[in-house]
DNA sequence: AGGGTTGTGTCAATCGATTGACAAGAATTT
DNA sequence: AAATTCTTGTCAATCGATTGACACAACCCT
């Protein structure tokens, strides 16, 4: 089934592209050109097209790519044109924050569980989902074909629940603990990891500070890399 | 004073030494070759020495690397030796949890002031901060000599936002809002776009899911790439 | 103090990702 | 209907990042 393997760097543009297809769609724009889309998006066309078609041919020659066509294709590939079930590890102040972003599950990611380790939380509701203890989390997993984990936990414990995720069949998790989780290789790990950003920004912010004197040319692109 | 540009691929991979080179310090350890510390971090001892030699010579051959001084050494030049003034544009959530979260200050990321444009939230207090109307950001942020603004704002007005703190000369933007802004060079913009996160491990979900035939093997390595 | 060992800094080779170029197919114009 | 324009898919070239190899410096043991 699997073909060649997809490098994670053009798995990393796909939202972008969804994102600005969206955009395109919302204004009633049926068509667009990898030349068009490059220039609202700051890239090459060139990439567009070699991104697009390590998953086929979306696009027509002459005509350029159907927004909302080219829009259902990357999301299909990449998983969202269907519900995934998650639950929250960790109701403090971060993991609740997430429960309460509705954008979430506007795009097919439901929460369905919240636990916490502490008892004074559990039973409380966040969303109206209710706090559970961890001793069933085990159990939920299964009962309610729970796909993803989100990991906001302190470090201290984040790596043993890693291993109680695993063995209970998660099959992924999005991790806010800042540490490294060893899991095994069928559970995938998408880390985020916060205080790393800011650092790299720190960096970015003081190595801009010593170049000072070069030119102060005003380029626009936000997109990351 | 700059030499040559430095890629974002080794900036990236700076806070996760630091880490690893945090928990040997913690255990005591006082030195450490490239080749245990790749073999801790699952990374190649080639990459640890041309990363730090981008910086300059940080190890003595035949004894390593000593950990407290690569340790300093790097948070040097992350630009974390020193404070920085953050203040959080956009009360929901997202803001409050990230406020709270006193990792960041442990670090020198040091919260100063929550602006919201919602006069009903406005005047509240989040960890002994008071939440402040928009129409103050500008002064606060001269006044207190601000770094970083923290966007957790919804993407619609962001890129306004965005705009008016370029104008009020902010160093550096993290933004959580989804959208790319644009802003003049000599500002940084670090992203955390969350769902886009979410999508990359959905999508890596569904591809181990279509290779399932393929061996299970046990990896035991967490890093993001 | 000398010899063996360790391990860095660096250069070269490999590997992967991005960009450029163009042939050919489809649309549009005349 | 033919000519022209547009624009993809793809191949090749370039660019950048990672890995491997090794000379030589510093350490450690006897």
């Amino acid at each position: 089934m699997e073909e060649k393997e997809i490098s994670q760097a053009v798995i990393g543009r796909l939202p972008r592209y969804l994102r600005y297809l969206g955009d395109l769609k919302d204004e009633g724009i049926e068509r667009v050109s990898s030349q068009e889309l490059s220039d609202i998006m700051q890239t090459t066309a060139s990439q567009i097209r070699q991104d697009l078609n390590t998953f086929g041919g979306f696009g027509q020659q002459g005509y350029g790519y159907n927004v909302g066509y080219l829009y259902d294709e990357i999301r299909k590939i990449l998983g969202i044109d269907r519900e995934h079930r998650l639950i929250i590890v960790g109701a403090g102040h971060l993991g609740q924050a997430l429960v309460n972003y509705t954008n979430f599950e506007r795009r097919g990611f439901i929460f369905r569980g919240i636990f916490d380790c502490d008892p004074k939380i559990c039973g409380k509701k966040v969303r109206g989902i209710t706090v559970r203890p961890m001793e069933e989390m085990a159990g939920f997993i299964r009962d309610n074909d729970i796909d993803i984990a989100v990991l906001t936990i302190p470090k201290t414990s984040a790596v043993e629940v890693a291993q109680k995720l695993a063995d209970c069949g998660i099959r992924g998790i999005w991790n806010f603990a800042h540490v490294d989780l060893p899991v095994p290789a069928y559970i995938q790990v998408e880390n985020v990891h916060l205080s790393d950003s800011l650092m790299k920004l720190s960096y970015n912010i003081s190595s801009v500070q010593e170049e000072s004197e070069t030119d102060r040319k005003v380029d626009g692109n936000g997109q990351n890399r």
